[in-house]
Parts: C-alpha cells; sequence; structure tokens
DNA sequence: ACTTATTCCTGCGTGC
DNA sequence: TGCACGCAGGAATAAG
C-alpha cells in the first residue's frame, strides 16, 4: 500500500516523466473514487502543461499552468504508472488514463480509496484535504519540543496519536507499530505519560524508519517503471507489523497483537514498556 | 470540543 | 472445488 515513502517514490518517477509536458487528451473510466469527479473541471486541464509536484503527507499535488493543481491521494490501492501510448492495454481498474504527447499516465486503483480532486486556488496547501495536516515527519519541524507539545494534554493512546494526520503526517498502521517497537515503547500508553526521553526516542525512530523506507522506494520505483511494482518490498525489514505469535527477533519472546482504534497493533512486552 | 465508530471497496485467506 | 464470510487499509464523516 502506497506509504509516505512510496508516495515519495511515485512523485519521483513523475517528475522524470511528465514535467513540462502537455496533457493531450484525458479519459475517466469511472463517476466515483474515494469522491466523485468532476469531468467538466477535469475537461479543462487538456493542453495545460506540468509545471511543478510536489508531496504534502500522502498526497500528491501537480502544478498545472493557470493555477490548476490535480491533488491525489493513492488511498490503499492506488498506482500511477507511466508507459509509453502505443504499448498501453486497458486493465481491470485503469480509471483515469492522461495522455502525453508519447506516455500516458495511468491510474489504477482496486479498492478506489484514493481520490483526484482539481483545485484552482492558488494555495493548494490551503485544501480541505490539506489543511488539517500537521508537520512532514522527516523535516526539522518534527522534534520532540514539537511531538512534547501534541502529546502533552492527550488521553489518547501513543499509536493513535502518531498515527493522526494532524500531529504528524504520513505515519499509517504499519510504521506506527514499527517506530513503537523501536523506541522501546509500548502502543497502549497514553501519549501525556510519555517521558521527554521517550517522545525524543520516538522521534528518532519515526524519521529513522521512513527513511529506510525511502531506500526501499527506490526499488519500487524500479518496479514501477516495468511492469508492476512487487508488494511488500518493505516486509523484509518489518520486525513486528504481522508477526504475531512469531518470536521476537530481539529477545525471542512472541509477539502480541491487539486492535486499537479499529487498527491491528503489533509489539513486544519484553522489549516495550 | 473531544473521542470513538462507521463507511467506502475489492481481493485474498480461511473454514465449511 | 466452490461458496460464504471476514478482514485489510486511510481518513472523512457520523455518532457518541
Amino acid at each position: 500500500m502506497p506509504e509516505l515513502p512510496e508516495v515519495e517514490t511515485v512523485k519521483n518517477g513523475l517528475i522524470s516523466h511528465i514535467i513540462n509536458k502537455k496533457i493531450s487528451s484525458i479519459k475517466i473510466n469511472i463517476d466515483k473514487l474515494r469522491y466523485a469527479i468532476d469531468k467538466d473541471k477535469f475537461s479543462e486541464i487538456v493542453n495545460l502543461k506540468v509545471r511543478e509536484i510536489q508531496r504534502r503527507g500522502k498526497h500528491l499535488i501537480i502544478f498545472l499552468n493557470d493555477d490548476l493543481q490535480l491533488i491525489v491521494h493513492l488511498g490503499m490501492s492506488g498506482v500511477i504508472k507511466i508507459e509509453s501510448k502505443k504499448n498501453y492495454s486497458f486493465k481491470k481498474h485503469d480509471h483515469i488514463l492522461i495522455e502525453f504527447e508519447e506516455e500516458i499516465l495511468i491510474y489504477n486503483d482496486t479498492r478506489r480509496f484514493g481520490y483526484w480532486l482539481i483545485n484552482n486556488n492558488k494555495a493548494p496547501l490551503n485544501h480541505k484535504v490539506l489543511v488539517n495536516h500537521g508537520v512532514e515527519p522527516l523535516t526539522e519541524d518534527f522534534n520532540s519540543e514539537y511531538l512534547a507539545r501534541k502529546l502533552k494534554n492527550s488521553s489518547k493512546k501513543i499509536k493513535q496519536a502518531i498515527m493522526d494526520n494532524s500531529t504528524v503526517v504520513g505515519v499509517g498502521n504499519i510504521y506506527a507499530s514499527e517506530a513503537l517497537f523501536k523506541s522501546n515503547i509500548l502502543p497502549t500508553r497514553i501519549s501525556k505519560t510519555l517521558s521527554k526521553k521517550e517522545i525524543t526516542k520516538l522521534v528518532h525512530a519515526i524519521k529513522e524508519i521512513l527513511k529506510i523506507a525511502i531506500e526501499q522506494g527506490g526499488t519500487t520505483l524500479k518496479d514501477y517503471k516495468n511492469t508492476e511494482g512487487k508488494p511488500g518490498y518493505f516486509s523484509q525489514k518489518l520486525n513486528v507489523y504481522g508477526r504475531a505469535k512469531q518470536p521476537c527477533y530481539i529477545c525471542k519472546s512472541e509477539i502480541k497483537s491487539e486492535v486499537i482504534g479499529q487498527r491491528n497493533t503489533y509489539f513486544c512486552t519484553k522489549c516495550q514498556k
């Protein structure tokens, strides 16, 4: 599933293909993904050029001429592929096709949790899907002082707190479990009970895990350019996620799982306190 | 103003 | 072998 590191990888892949390229046509094969698709608005982007592509959290912002932007979220099964137009053949769940002079951008999304929005505001970061985003985890804005301030009065469980996009963006279910394991903190801990030292450790763990995942994302980019990305490229690096009842790599005791906030959570009760 | 549950969707794994 | 069922995931929205 596309997490922050994969969205970053997709962004880099797109930059190398479609920057300064003109959209020659658009084909939309569906009325609604996560949100309804405004086909009239989409028709307005034909003949515009792609100027810049940014990532914010798990969103891609594709800047076009005329102060228009595409705001894209891949949901959990969204895949963007670039192919040569002459090689393209329709596949199941190919919902959006954007043609350039020689290449075609294909948006395929099995579960349709993703969305494509057109924004004509000059400040896309103020769009409702982005405006409540907290800090980016890989910037200096995400530091122990910031997180301590966010957690100070929170009675949420720490895992839910770090998965909340208004705290920090991009920490999904997998990375939350992994970061808490790496920082030796139980996911069930109440946020405001964390010590300064634990918060510092957690901040570093989140940054490190996302960085490693982005490095793995380089591999995904290659796959994505060839045919289809191999899912689970990061799975070899996972210490606890999906490993219930298996031995902890550190202490050999059994990894536990528990549902926290409707999400499966994995942890080691010996390594994490 | 909070927190917690529900909702969207398809494919896959499990059990009968 | 086939079918029914439940689960997985992000995050807006509804409900508490």
